[in-house]
DNA sequence: CTGAAAGCGCTAACAT
DNA sequence: ATGTTAGCGCTTTCAG
């Protein structure tokens, strides 16, 4: 391992003029400074990022916070399409990115103290319990933070339009005629909550009267949960003439429930799904759904996030919310 | 901040026997050490990583590194799966997960200067082209590495088990009869070598002739070009009975055109994807399908990387060969 | 059993 | 324009 002693010893200088030529910072001579930058790439130095932060306390590497309760925070297309555009965002700044988590041996850490301890300029947080006091006790701590679907008062937050998406969708069912719309829930959750209230408040302005029984609880990416939801609805007396799903891929699970039923989509039922994923668009008939865009979400988030490092004083605070679009599938007929 | 010296101060000792205490190492009064660690515990300290790594060289993190030409790796299901797998694993034992990369701010650093510069104890490698001489390099460097799915003479590995999975398709698809067996190969890699290979040599283990004009180019996860081979395939005058596709997401682009031609699955013509994403189990009709075990695949990865890393004399190299399994779904007629 | 001291690789005043 | 020096927070001999 070379170190910049080595190239001090070499050219002949103090350390400190190496760490100014390679830092490009000071007053130093163009001639020497770009002499020892020579010299410092033919002996292939490397700078040792602890040692850089131990001294200036930046570690130029970014958290993320990436759990839930199932630990498949991941396996959501949602979520690890968003996670790829927070590393491509954040490496084209030249930060790096950490999973925050329980740090198990570690004496078992809390989010905070494993951000701290690996020294985080700053932290991104997706797709946890927002409730949990772990996750508060991180906001509101002195590391930066900016959170996905859940906003903290005085923080930075970057959403998917949850209010206008279901808004949307309604919209449009109500465009095809629809008055008789169910609605399956996700998991009890802020977004969750948004989009509920947004359902009923896009039905009211329509004019149309939400049953009851319309209304099911469900969860989401659980296709089971949403076939037993999907079972339900077909039961009633009076079906609906459309079901909202909470997500694509729970909607699936409604698919098999409704043709085991006999019924055709969308001539018999027709039925929406929420996300976009990509198999939306490929299988047969293409789903109509409300497609969220988890890459600007990734992107935005981890530029504000930088924002908020690199300018810690006049960085302000931002609500940022991502529109996504409506996706016109094969899946919601025409029944004016 | 509260550091070591902190907590010497409080308690009255030296720094020496504080970093003692908080180790359990030596041959510190039990009594001391515990009121140490309770000391240290109310006050709330947190270790620094930086600082630990700087003495002791070891910094408890692993390097992942993922990127592919469309730099997308993540977002294809068998990466995103591993990754959470791998980072799952390496939690459990006390290590962190930071993505490897072109550093692109800080020099732009090669992936092994990467390492170097993040101070990885060790790096896994996957989705990557393992020709690109900055792979080798890693690989060949003196940094602990585990490849996925390639192998480097003399270093672990895990890989998927391509050749069996191949074979178990086809051994398959001569068990229902099928003669006329169409081909789609996936981007040339070594993968694809060898998926290809051991479709050949299973052919020709079931006394199958295998047509060249079944065999056909194809590319991982591009449904289109699926499409544009199965369009070729269904315009043969001699018809294959079925058609592998390079993977369940590619087979979706095949669907489409099938079902453009009014052809009907699996009677009309059978299909057969690879990897047994979930999606192949949730849509109608279920993919039949090689199932690749991402998450064993992932977990074998990070212990066999921190097993290198924690006993780099004992530790042998290894090539693991994760199996997966036949999905037999219903895309696959039998023709007896 | 405990503490003093050196130093990991680097940066940034502060000299010169 | 260049060098000296004092640490950043921690571990680890080595002395006591």
């Amino acid at each position: 391992m070379i170190k910049i002693k080595d190239i001090a010893e070499k050219c002949g200088v103090s350390i400190a003029s190496v760490s100014k030529a390679l830092h490009g910072n000071s007053d130093l001579n163009e001639k020497t400074a770009e002499y020892i930058r020579k010299v410092a790439k033919e002996m292939g130095y490397i700078p040792n990022s602890s040692a850089q932060l131990l001294k200036t306390n930046r570690s130029y590497n970014i958290g993320v916070l990436f759990v839930d309760e199932t630990s498949s925070g991941l396996e959501h297309e949602y979520f690890s399409s968003m996670l790829n555009a927070i590393k491509n965002e954040a490496e084209a700044y030249g930060y790096d990115i950490t999973f925050i988590s329980h740090h198990l041996k570690q004496n078992d850490l809390t989010f905070y103290e494993h951000a701290k301890y690996r020294n985080v300029d700053g932290v991104i947080i997706a797709s946890v319990n927002f409730k949990d006091p772990e996750v508060i006790n991180l906001v509101d701590s002195e590391i930066p933070t900016v959170t996905i679907d859940y906003s903290f008062d005085g923080k930075s937050c970057v959403s998917s339009d949850n209010i206008q998406g279901e808004m949307d969708i309604v919209n449009y069912l109500a465009k095809m005629g629809h008055k008789k719309i169910a609605f399956i829930k996700g998991d009890e959750t802020s977004v969750t909550q948004k989009r509920v209230s947004s359902f009923y408040r896009a039905c009211e302005e329509n004019g149309i009267q939400v049953k009851e029984e319309y209304v099911k609880e469900g969860r989401y990416h659980l296709p089971k949960v949403s076939a037993i939801a999907t079972r339900e609805l077909l039961a009633l007396k009076d079906r609906p003439t459309v079901i909202i799903y909470p997500d694509d891929y729970s909607l699936l699970g409604g698919i098999t429930i409704i043709e085991k039923n006999g019924l055709r989509i969308p001539d018999d039922i027709s039925i929406v799904g929420y996300d976009g994923i990509k198999l939306s668009r490929l299988i047969r008939p293409i789903i109509t759904t409300y497609v969220q865009d988890s890459v600007e979400i990734g992107r935005q988030s981890a530029r504000k996030l930088i924002e908020i490092i690199e300018n810690p004083k006049s960085s302000i605070p931002e609500q940022m919310i991502i529109k996504g679009w409506l996706q016109e599938g094969q899946t919601v007929k025409d029944i004016n």
